[in-house]
DNA sequence: ATTAGCACTCGCTGTCGAAGAGTGCCAGGA
DNA sequence: TCCTGGCACTCTTCGACAGCGAGTGCTAAT
């Protein structure tokens, strides 16, 4: 049986104060607060067929109806528009983002400002490194013994790392090896970095390479290991802002957001900006989070995305509003980064 | 009146017995579990005494007597001895923070380890840049218009800021300006810093004193705005696994934990190392952590603490073990920054 | 196809009584 | 003087139960 005008326009409704009041919703309320035109008798019957389809459900039987994570996705596939923020909303984003100083101060400001607007847990992912290009790299000699390697991308990212030294160097070498890392590396794409690497030992004089080689290793390792990882979380304490959201506890859900892998699967694996994607309950695989939904998107300037960002909530959230306003902060964060 | 012995022992068992059950522990329970060597009635005597001077209090009248804050101070204070990790624990503090590669990553690692070892939310501050020295400043030509400025301090800190040049450079000037900070304030502590900083002009040449001037102004406010500004967070789920840690929700801790100041508050102010704080319930200035105790210490090697960090949970908490966990990470910490 | 009416289900709320835990106090004993 | 056993009292907790109200499903009429 296919879905009417009709019932599709019941569902919107049930969706809509569902989602606004956080109680079951029944016939007659839903006759009374929304144009429909007809009676509840009828609605009462279009709501049988939703039921039997899957998309609500009655939590208990002298009760409202509720939707369903079936329903909730045919909500926000094809009965939501999203809508547009508010000029002084826009205004807002755009003046809190400008102030920053650095990434670190655009990523925190961003994860503030999307957990404010949304009011409920905004992650924000670092730029990827293996999407950014090397700015700079520094060399500073700590001791005889240690060097400090500090990369520097073209996305403000500042990654460092010790090296011990295999031999003592004088700084003349220091200088031969920093010259010798920028030449083959500054300017280059992340992702090149690999074939790079391989060919800097045969850059310097043959007392350096085994610093060298060793300077390789570490730099590659920095590359891989820390490629994705870092995310900046805020908005935990909307979690508890209405306990009801969940049932049990937000204990699995903190749990969850402790941990920087789900975080990363949460928004990661994103190639395109500005493509939403909407996770809604169940469809989380990460245990814990089943009865949360997960708005993402990438955010960077062109047509690559940097990295990702997002908003978590109870599934019960304000799809249309809270799309809206993870779009909006994903472009200015992307033209702040082109921009830097 | 004084309190005898016995009530003092009467206190600590009220106190051992309500953190391990959560529960207002009897008279009766009292006499059985602990070998107090005297009648519940002489009990119910002393717990009236104990009551009528504020260390313990009855919830109704049919329960039993549970700490007050007054009573929690007095067993931190004189009856509780910090109970030494056993030497699996240190082994694994000590194996687990070694693995460590950089300052974030101690920090890291720090912030987890105590979280997993108290069960508890555990903070650790970076270590303040007003307690460190330069090891190097880096200038990076990113542009005519834009040079980046990369502090790095001894203990492992990178601060990075950008800086809008009036006039365009020539990259050995750039060299002249990195050489002349460098020989100003490397090596120098950050305290020392602002009178430094003014006579940075004088070392270079005329046309490069107005750059040299707005460099200087960022340094300073590098160096005074993030002083003290970070801090590192973890195991918040903690926070929910009894719900009945805290009257109400936990939603006034979780918004207080997302303030960076109160944080720095909570941790802050600490001069000398290994001197463990304890803030019980109301002496927690912090309006939301009225419900909560934090235990801090400074860290750091040698006589001046680096930073702070420690732990918060409800007032009901494991005091001994909870203490002798923060102290023992805060000297694993220290130690490890040393020999950086 | 829609609607009005009606019986039915079921959760929520408040009351009541019994049970249980713990206290405070008193009188007797070391 | 301090401790102890006993006892009456208070107050929460829990289960049972009835009444209420919301909401539904069904049926018959339009």
């Amino acid at each position: 049986m296919t879905l009417d005008d009709r019932k599709l326009e019941v569902l919107r409704a049930i969706v809509e104060d569902y989602v606004s009041t956080h109680e079951p919703v029944g016939s007659r309320a839903l006759a009374e607060r929304h144009c429909l035109g007809v009676s509840p008798a009828t609605i009462r019957n279009d709501m049988a067929v939703l039921e039997d389809d899957g998309y609500i459900t009655q939590p208990h039987t002298s009760a409202g109806r509720i939707p369903t994570d079936k329903g909730y996705r045919l909500f926000v596939d094809r009965l939501s528009q999203v809508k547009p923020l508010s000029a002084p909303e826009r205004r807002a984003i755009q003046t809190f983002l400008d102030g920053a100083v650095d990434l670190d101060d655009v990523v925190r400001r961003s994860v503030r400002l999307l957990a404010q607007l949304t009011r409920q847990v905004a992650v924000v992912q670092y730029p990827a490194l293996s999407r950014s290009a090397v700015r700079h790299l520094e060399l500073v000699h700590l001791s005889d013994s240690r060097l400090l390697l500090v990369l520097i991308t073209d996305t403000g990212r500042v990654e460092q790392r010790v090296l011990q030294l295999p031999t003592a160097l004088a700084e003349h070498q220091v200088a031969e090896l920093r010259t010798a890392v920028n030449a083959g590396l500054t300017g280059r794409p992340m992702a090149d970095a690999p074939a790079q690497v391989e060919s800097l030992p045969d850059a310097v004089g043959m007392e350096l390479r085994p610093v060298m080689l060793s300077l390789a290793t570490v730099l590659l390792e920095t590359m891989a290991e820390r490629s994705e990882e870092r995310v900046m979380l805020a908005g935990t304490a909307n979690l508890t802002r209405s306990a009801l959201d969940f049932p049990g506890t937000i204990h699995p859900v903190l749990e969850a957001l402790e941990e920087q892998v789900v975080l990363l699967k949460l928004i990661g694996e994103i190639e395109t900006p500005s493509t939403l994607r909407v996770r809604i309950g169940e469809e989380n695989v990460v245990e814990g989070l089943r009865d949360t939904s997960v708005v993402s998107v990438g955010y960077g300037s062109g047509g690559q995305a940097l990295a990702g960002l997002g908003v978590l909530g109870p599934t019960r959230m304000d799809y249309p509003g809270t799309m809206s306003a993870v779009r909006a902060v994903a472009r200015y964060v992307g033209e702040l980064l082109a921009r830097q």
